[in-house]
DNA sequence: AAATCTAGCAACCGCCATTGC
DNA sequence: CGCAATGGCGGTTGCTAGATT
């Protein structure tokens, strides 16, 4: 059992011995601190860690097991009104604790409402999949068994996989200037991130303006290199994508290097030009992520280049797609 | 059958407020 | 008033049992 370096008290799970000396303790003593719960009952651990276990677990009244339909009514209600200020939500549930009210929010409730497409952190019907939170954006992922929004949700998904590859470029490109060295063993990484643009950036220039979500699409824009030769079939494998989905992507060029100190002659480096709109790093990441079986008018791409009225793409994002109320 | 993944939950951590000296 | 001790709270971690591969 693990104990506290500094003081030697112990830590970690409470066993039945230590549970019936708190518990027989506090049936005949009052309360003074609970620092001297923890030295006259002589129990070996902190004051903090006594009171939690009595205050979560040992103490008369406490409401264990399944919470009622009434129950997860009161809480949604309440965490609408309140917050997350779980000690208030449980001064109105008799023997519920504040902690186990907020393992069940975050365990159960917050999915429930997912699978309804109801936002937990507003409380309002969820218009546009972009507009959740990242976390929450990542659990609606996980609970859906609709597989029609499976669909749909992947290409949004492929959205957040790239802002965050973006993000590790920045990393890399700030630890080395020269990152190709990296990518010996992995080259299919290497040309997904090559495809993004990111080796022409300077650390300077990442340092002084670090890429943000949004700033790293709009970065895609014209002034983005492309590859020379992007109409053509990928060369290299597949990338394997959700599920095992594989996406074609444009090829290589072998002929011409664009670092000198890394040359695969299977994967060699592309040189990169300036692109036109018509055949921009946005169409080509567009062709190269977002399955072609996913509706047009809603690629995550033309969303970003042409701002639409969020009121009334809210309204009919859900409805449209999958049929689900837009307004409760 | 073994390995891996996932959900649920108990407990800890860190921050802030309160209290007492 | 300042400081230390203590308590309260919300966020997070890590363990475990059951499910899945």
């Amino acid at each position: 059992m693990a104990t506290s370096p500094e003081n030697g008290v112990k830590k970690g799970a409470w066993s039945k011995e230590e549970d019936q000396i708190l518990i027989h303790y506090m049936g005949n003593h009052d309360l003074e601190t609970w620092k001297t719960v923890s030295e006259q009952a002589g129990l070996n651990r902190c004051g903090k860690s006594c009171r939690l276990r009595w205050t979560n677990y040992l103490r008369p009244g406490i409401k264990r097991g399944e919470f009622s339909a009434d129950e997860e009514a009161t809480i949604i209600s309440l965490q609408r009104e309140h917050g997350n200020k779980w000690s208030r939500i449980a001064a109105h549930l008799p023997g519920r604790t504040d902690n186990d009210i907020k393992n069940f929010w975050n365990t159960r409730l917050k999915k429930k409402l997912l699978r309804r497409v109801i936002n937990p952190t507003t409380h309002k019907p969820i218009p546009d999949f972009n507009l959740l939170n990242f976390a929450d954006q990542a659990q609606l992922l996980s609970v859906s068994d609709n597989p029609n929004l499976e669909v749909a949700l992947a290409n949004n998904a492929n959205e957040l996989i790239k802002n965050q590859v973006k993000v590790l470029q920045n990393m890399l490109q700030i630890i080395n200037p020269n990152p190709l060295q990296y990518f010996q063993g992995n080259l299919d990484l290497y040309e997904l991130i090559q495809l993004n643009g990111f080796f022409d950036r300077t650390a300077t220039d990442l340092a002084l303006n670090p890429l943000q979500p949004q700033s790293m699409i709009a970065g895609f824009s014209n002034e983005s290199p492309v590859l020379l030769n992007q109409q053509q079939p990928y060369t290299s494998n597949s990338l394997p994508f959700f599920d095992g989905e594989t996406i074609p992507g444009p090829v290589l060029d072998d002929n011409i290097i664009h670092s000198d100190n890394i040359c695969n002659s299977d994967y060699c480096l592309p040189s990169l030009v300036s692109a036109a709109p018509e055949s921009s790093t946005v169409k080509q990441m567009e062709s190269f992520y977002v399955s072609t079986e996913a509706p047009e008018q809603y690629s995550v791409f033309d969303a970003l280049e042409n701002p639409v009225d969020i009121d009334e793409a809210c309204g009919s994002f859900w409805k449209d797609n999958f049929g689900f109320p837009a307004d409760g």
